[in-house]
DNA sequence: ACCTGAACACCGTTCAAGT
DNA sequence: ACCTGAACACCGTTCAAGT
């Protein structure tokens, strides 16, 4: 118990223990100390305040993060699929940390310079210019931010979200969202059964194409 | 000072000046009672807790979002390009609240329901199936959120970040990044200086060309 | 250099009491 | 019904002191 040495890093491993079984708010200096059967103020000696553990736990989440270049064999679109999946798939690791990791503007912008390395590979083989592939990423990243958010946000009642969408919109007052009510209508229950994994495929198919027709048309 | 009853809708609107001023950490409960010359324990009568106090601001911030039906005059793109700029320019308009608003998942899908239709009603007009509306609706959404997400969470060093990150990617162990060094280099600082506000058309031009193409090979 | 104990200036919220 | 004061069980962090 304690007998080895307080390290920024064992601090980190544990906060990141915490957060992962217990949630965000259960992170406190206080807690994270007694976990580690220390004194609250030892932490200070190798963190300097809260704010740093938390950009620490920013940084883990991305550490995992590899992917090896394909190579020219497989199509460039797929490559960004590629990419984009294990962005996802690393923000998804640890949902309690995700909001935490998005909003660390430094967290993200320290780490985006590397994770964005795959996309700017695949969108150079598609033959994009510098400026649509600079633009294309951009968008792509605030998709899946976007996506890991609702993804995350959602503890894990992952599809009981349908039904509830469903009687939702039909006690909306008559006339208030129509086109809505009809569409939601006609998909029924089973059809807005909503999966992750589908969604982030669509919404990575439509980005795709998007792109591929910017390109074309030679924007 | 103090002589109106306290309510709801008083307490609220001072929330909401609070972190609109000052940020979301400087709303407290004892805070809040302080401006508004009350009790803490006052506020617990019009709101059972400070969760109840975060999704009613939540609600503020969407209240003024309302779209009018351009017809049948504008093309379904341009539709769907303005309902994305309302529902942005909504989540801008307090950026201090953005996080806030898009993490709290009750806010949303409460909210959403109602801000979604005019995304129906133009994908509709485009003649898409419900199936092609439920998925293009989602990603058009998470795309705004991941992007809102970035613009909010940058204070208003809005291009600050360009020199940031040449001298970031110029930094990096030689091979680490290849290609973004090199693009990222061809682009030079002035490629570099971001525009929210082009990036932002940037990337819905690029999603209802993806929307667009998806239709077109009937999808 | 690393760890500690006591203390400061805060939190959200409960509870019993007032009007 | 609405408001209050005192209290409880917490926070992050500073500071002076120990080894």
């Amino acid at each position: 118990m304690g007998e080895e040495r307080l390290s920024r890093e064992a601090i980190l491993t544990t906060a990141l223990r915490i957060v992962d079984d217990e949630g965000i708010d259960a992170l406190t200096m206080r807690r994270l100390a007694a976990t580690l059967e220390v004194n609250p103020m030892s932490l200070y000696h190798h963190l300097p305040n809260k704010a740093a553990v938390l950009a620490g736990l920013a940084e883990l989440v991305f550490a995992g993060l590899e992917l090896p270049d394909p190579g020219d064999a497989v199509p460039w679109q797929e490559q960004l699929k590629d990419a984009a999946r294990a962005y996802r798939n690393a923000l998804r690791a640890h949902p309690n940390l995700a909001l935490q990791v998005l909003s660390d503007t430094s967290a993200v912008s320290e780490v985006v310079v590397v994770v964005v390395e795959p996309f700017y590979r695949a969108l150079d083989r598609g033959g994009l210019s510098p400026r649509q592939i600079f633009e294309a990423v951009n968008t792509i990243i605030d998709f899946i931010h976007g996506f890991a958010l609702g993804e995350t946000s959602v503890r894990s009642e992952t599809f009981d979200l349908a039904p509830d969408l469903l009687t939702r919109v039909q006690d909306l007052p008559a006339g208030k969202a129509p086109t809505l009510a009809r569409v939601v209508g006609e998909l029924g229950p089973e059809g807005l059964a909503y999966d992750f994994d589908s969604g982030f495929e669509s919404g990575l198919t439509v980005l795709t194409a998007g792109i591929a027709a910017g390109v074309r048309r030679g924007r």
